[in-house]
DNA sequence: GACGGATTTGACAATCGTTCCCGGCAGTAG
DNA sequence: CTACTGCCGGGAACGATTGTCAAATCCGTC
């Protein structure tokens, strides 16, 4: 068994500004868009290293990850906890949603055709309000 | 506005073959592993045309797609309206879901976050009862 | 059945997000 | 401070998908 915390992280410069740009990032970015704050902000950081801290992060359960249609992979802070997403397909905006019924019945349907380990992905997606004007 | 069938369409043997591929496959296939099943049966088509010909069904709602974990997009023949996946992550095997449930939480969700033009994402992952055992 | 214009095909190059590699840099324990 | 080891960066490699474009194929028409 490895306890829960393997980690012999090191604490690097890139590391706190990736951690930094999410922390006040509001919706779901792209690695690369991350890549790109950061070059602005002046703190540039690899590409490379943008995308391993990202996936450090998400396996931490640090933040959430989903793919848009293109493929690509976006990360956003996010609460602990299993929730879902609302995301506004023009700025990104993201809402967490939580709905116990949704949880329940995708087990419940699982369950009658005699699957097990059972997971879900669920996200929802539209226009925000600001965006539709 | 086009009419809903603006499909000159020309019926080729690789469009049938494609179609008949699509139409014994029980669960979701990447393009690639329809490519080489092809191949197998000796009615070779090309990949692009592959591509071509699935995207195509999928625009004409003859076939369902999804992308995996691995970013893979997956085709299947599916009854048409709105409806979700049971999907094995062993076998592949699918069973189609509807939940009207749902369907009415994710609007209601979105609208009471005054989101517009909504749509929604659900899949549901399983190991089935024949490969548990 | 042959003809001609439009569509489709297929081999190959190009894209693009992501991962791999590896020499060099920099936290960190002692 | 020193040594150890993980971390960084940038450039090559990857893999799914898309673009390109001449050649092949359809199909309505003559
Ligand atoms: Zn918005
Ligand atoms: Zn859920
Ligand atoms: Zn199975
Ligand atoms: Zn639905």
């Amino acid at each position: 068994m490895s306890t829960t915390s393997e980690s012999p992280q090191r604490n690097t410069r890139q590391r706190r500004a990736v951690a930094a740009i999410m922390a006040d990032l509001e919706g779901f970015a792209s690695a690369q868009q991350i890549h790109d704050i950061l070059k602005q902000r002046g703190e540039s950081v690899g590409l490379s290293t943008v995308y391993r801290n990202l996936q450090a992060l998400a396996d931490a359960d640090l933040l959430d990850a989903l793919r848009n249609d293109d493929g690509e992979t976006l990360y956003r802070r996010c609460s602990s906890g299993h929730h879902h997403h609302l995301v506004c397909r023009v700025c990104g905006r993201t809402v967490e949603v939580e709905g116990p019924t949704v949880e329940r019945w995708a087990d419940a349907v699982a369950e009658d055709h005699g699957f097990r380990d059972v997971e879900h992905t669920l996200e929802i997606f539209g226009t925000c309000g600001d965006c539709a004007s």
